[in-house]
DNA sequence: CTGTTAGCGCGTTCAG
DNA sequence: CTGAACGCGCTAACAG
């Protein structure tokens, strides 16, 4: 027991485990990693001082040395949003099979949040990143530096990077195109006010199917607002009592349940008076009464796809660039019904 | 413009920036972190070159040097329960804005995760860690090592940590005592089966609320199930059909979940054949009809408290301990009315 | 199979 | 106010 245990202010390092196995640092670095030729009994008597010593090796210094850590950066939009909640855990979940940890990161769609984001990532020597994101700056920035992107739910760098997105346009066309077999001709859109592809997406699903049914799209009925807008409430009100739509899209989660709110608020019963189809199907939409009809996406699922491409382009840096297209699935509850 | 922007495949390096801005690297350090002195001109240049090579300092580096990061481990039980998510977005804002990281795990109450994630922040040389316990274990690893450590929403660390929680038991007692008031005697509890502080509060709670109304505690009446287990449904049916409860405690939002959807399948209306009451509010308790009577805890205010003691304890480490406990609130809603 | 040597990039002495 | 020297803990070369 020699006098190995006394109270150090210092964490038991390499050097400590070499020394009391009765070894070098540089043999015990390879028993405890297992790269590299050790003596069966030397890893054995090696492993077994690590192990009573309580040594956790640090990071840092490997880091350092290595030039790279095994954290990969994540970032996405909303980190209180049930979507990318369950994004980061499909992403978490498949990271941690391959040894990796996630460093998640929420950037509340500001740039700048962003772009400081993936400033750590760097300082951090993160080997990948995955993110939602908000403008092109920080996966640009990563690009040029050499970190590998991947990102997910919509896609913006202009370099070309590995993607996981849903068909935002299929989605949107066959929720509008449910509408209008319902007989509903007017049809109110509620999306945010981005340039993402997602919304972009959503919106030309919703011109098309309209176009393809004959219906002329009207702007007036098309509202672009953010959810954490001051005046979000106004608006979609001012949609509902001027326009009277006879049925509303909400093109995510957010704004449908803003939508939900707002509609009763105003003694509308759904699907009497108006209709509602959501994209992005939630729990609670299935909760209320009537449920919501939604175009369900398989968001674990991109999670996991996502941080699997990441995974593969780490392996082999060359290899050609994926961008995977998931289908959305039209999901009908009792919110959607014919006109009045 | 030297040759200084080749494409190396090296990172810019504080070397590289004082090379370039004629200094020497120890130098350049003190001008770009701010300590120490340096001429007002030659932090100018300095800080211009750094900005127009990009660098970007090396954690690592600076991590071994240091002996202690800017992350702050936080580990809760599962990511995709809004509770937790809230409750980890207080705490991120809250660090960043002391320019602190968060890195987040979720461990799925697992014990064995906990612990790696404990070892993983050990090894990242993380200067202190925010948790919802899932066993002694980690926290008691990392006090020992010497990281504080702040526990939220449930205490469980044989040794003192700062912690934040709600008062569970008072919770409880508002909830129950709400039904018992409104007429109830056959109230049933539907709990996670934990040694948690937090769930042993409730039960205290909803026994005390009991006691105090003289009525007797039935041991049937009460259910201890996980959420994610196989046979949960089975249990919850099992309450509902063979002890006839008028109404039901759920301690903890997933439980009222399952519970109300049991509820409904089983044909029974809330509140004429069963009343029921939450632990824990979450927004879908407000949206169903009738809304939920639910307790309401503070939750994103006890992610930002948690860090603010952890910000608190790093400032002074020998400061005194500091256990808050906050105050639940009770909501009521149309799921609660007198029995049949 | 093993130990010695040599940094990874940074911050912190301590003389100038 | 500045720079030279050193070392944080680890691992990749290399020679033995």
């Amino acid at each position: 027991m020699e006098g190995a245990r006394r109270m150090t202010p210092h964490a038991v390092t390499l050097a400590d485990v070499a020394r009391e196995a009765g070894t070098s640092p540089s043999t015990a670095s390879r028993a405890l990693s297992g790269h590299g030729y050790v003596a069966p009994d030397v890893r054995k008597r090696t492993l077994a001082v690590a192990e009573r010593l309580g040594y956790i090796p640090n990071l840092s210094a490997r880091t350092l040395k290595q030039r790279r850590s095994r954290v990969i950066g994540v970032v996405v939009s909303d980190l209180s949003n049930q979507f990318y909640a369950a994004l980061a855990a499909g992403v978490e979940q498949t990271l941690r099979e391959a040894n990796y940890q996630m460093l998640l990161l929420g950037d509340n769609s500001d740039t700048a949040q962003e772009l400081s984001g993936a400033r750590t990532f760097l300082s951090m020597r993160a080997p990948g990143v995955i993110m939602t994101p908000a403008s092109q700056a920080a996966a640009d920035l990563l690009v040029g530096r050499g970190i590998p992107v991947v990102e997910v739910d919509r896609r913006l760098a202009t370099s070309s990077c590995d993607a996981v997105v849903i068909d935002n346009e299929r989605g949107a066309r066959d929720a509008v195109t449910h509408l209008l077999e319902l007989g509903h001709a007017r049809i109110g859109l509620l999306m945010a006010p981005t340039t993402w592809t997602s919304d972009a997406g959503r919106l030309h699903g919703y011109r098309a199917a309209l176009v393809a049914a004959g219906v002329r799209p009207d702007r007036k009925l098309v509202v672009k607002t953010d959810m954490h807008a001051a005046d979000a409430p106004a608006r979609i009100a001012a949609l509902l009592e001027n326009e009277r739509p006879t049925a509303i899209f909400a093109a995510n989660n957010q704004l449908a349940e803003q939508a939900w709110r707002l509609i009763r608020r105003h003694g509308l019963e759904i699907p009497r008076d108006v209709s509602l189809v959501a994209f992005d199907d939630v729990p609670w939409m299935e909760m209320v009464q009537p449920g919501i009809t939604a175009v369900a996406q398989p968001v674990f699922e991109m999670g996991r796809r996502a941080a699997l491409l990441l995974l593969r382009r780490l392996d082999d840096p060359t290899c050609g660039r994926t961008v995977e297209v998931l289908d959305p699935r039209l999901v009908i509850r009792g919110s959607t019904g014919g006109p009045q």
